[in-house]
DNA sequence: GGATACGATATTGTATACAAATAATACGTC
DNA sequence: GACGTATTATTTGTATACAATATCGTATCC
């Protein structure tokens, strides 16, 4: 996609993960043409991308505003993210070669040593355990789940799960990458696909049990 | 979407499904908006949209082309479809009311009365199952389950492999179908599951054997 | 006073013209 | 004759103008 539509896309996106752009925000073309200084040709573009990732949903008159996600579609996202991530580890096991496994090593490592910092280093956890999943991915080598996987893996949620770990919370989860790793070494598909379940699930219930009470934020 | 946009994306979806426009053919915006009689804007929007169903791939300068399916990508289709499907399932068998449920077993008795006609109606048969599989997304009640599964039900394979059924394996279908109605009216979800699971799973199966060698049987 | 129909305004949908980028081709050089 | 480069043609990307449609406020009728 050229220039301007991936700017509004990145725009856009960013409008809503920083919050700015509250959930439930009404996304006006002509407006957000403006805030990104392009036509709203490639802005309708963004908001077709930003709807078929869920970031956006539109009213039956085709509306755009900025999802609002409930517990429960948070709970049903990580349970499809769960199967679908599970299954991809299966595939990877049987199809690892030295060099994906060196380079998700040296990833694992990097996020071992963003965690044990005297202050955690959030951003690079984030970044190492997104190049973790994706070499995971990259290896199950298969291009219609790695689609559909692309439009699941939430980053506001996962930001927000990361955000709320504490430094034994970040450690535990390089544990399990460290033996997902183990699986992989052994090629036993059936481990790592277990093991990547209870993965996925695990930082559901983080996610969870920071932010119990979503009583009050249905914000029109 | 609006008329035109709508118009545009029928039009080349059936340009694909009938084989008018064999995989591999090269998509240009200007000609469809010439057939569609239409101007590029829709065009474009359809493109969009039929992109992310992967009726169409694009080349690394965004050219436009009929997606082309390997047996691979057609096994790994089905192998996503049915852990969705079976998750979906599974959902559904908790939340089946007798409404639906009646639904669903007036869709099957339509599926097998379309099987016992002297020549089996595949048609019938299709929209049957396609009304069949909806009530249970729909049962399950997961708008993100339900938007993956929609990329992943592929209609040009679905239709393929239907026609190549014979009678027995029709009917085995909808054999199928009537242990799934069991399961729900049981409320069982682990056996809603099995069901979903191998289902799909020997629909996969009957796919394969029906075109073992897809050498010269893209219909024209 | 409440409901409804109408008009004004805001928002999205479509067409067209033009710009940018990519692919195809012709030409020159080695 | 083959390769690299410049030029042309084709195709997609973007901006803008206009059309269709939805939303909201207001006035009117019952």
């Amino acid at each position: 996609m050229s220039r301007a539509s991936n700017h509004a896309y990145a725009e856009i996106r960013s409008l809503i993960l920083s919050g700015d752009a509250p959930p439930g925000t009404q996304l006006k073309e002509e407006q957000l043409a403006d805030i990104c200084g392009v036509s709203r040709t490639p802005v309708r573009d963004a908001l077709r991308r930003l709807e078929a990732e869920l970031y956006i949903v539109r009213s039956d008159s085709q509306r755009a505003f900025v999802a609002d996600w409930s517990h429960e579609d948070v709970d049903e996202m990580f349970a499809l993210r769960g199967m679908l991530e599970a299954h991809a580890a299966a595939r990877a096991a049987t199809r690892f070669d030295r060099a994906s496994l060196d380079a998700l090593i040296a990833c694992n490592t990097a996020i071992e040593a963003a965690v044990l910092r005297a202050r955690p280093d959030i951003g690079a956890f984030l970044d190492g355990n997104r190049a973790f999943h994706r070499i995971i991915i990259d290896t199950a080598d298969s291009p219609r789940l790695a689609a559909t996987l692309a439009t699941l893996v939430e980053q506001p949620v996962v930001r927000r799960t990361a955000m709320h770990y504490g430094r034994e919370q970040l450690a535990q989860s390089a544990r399990e990458h460290h033996e997902l790793i183990r699986a992989f070494e052994a090629r036993d598909a059936n481990w790592a696909q277990a093991v990547m379940t209870s993965h996925i699930r695990r930082a559901f219930h983080a996610f969870s049990s920071a932010r119990p009470h979503d009583a009050d934020n249905d914000a029109k």
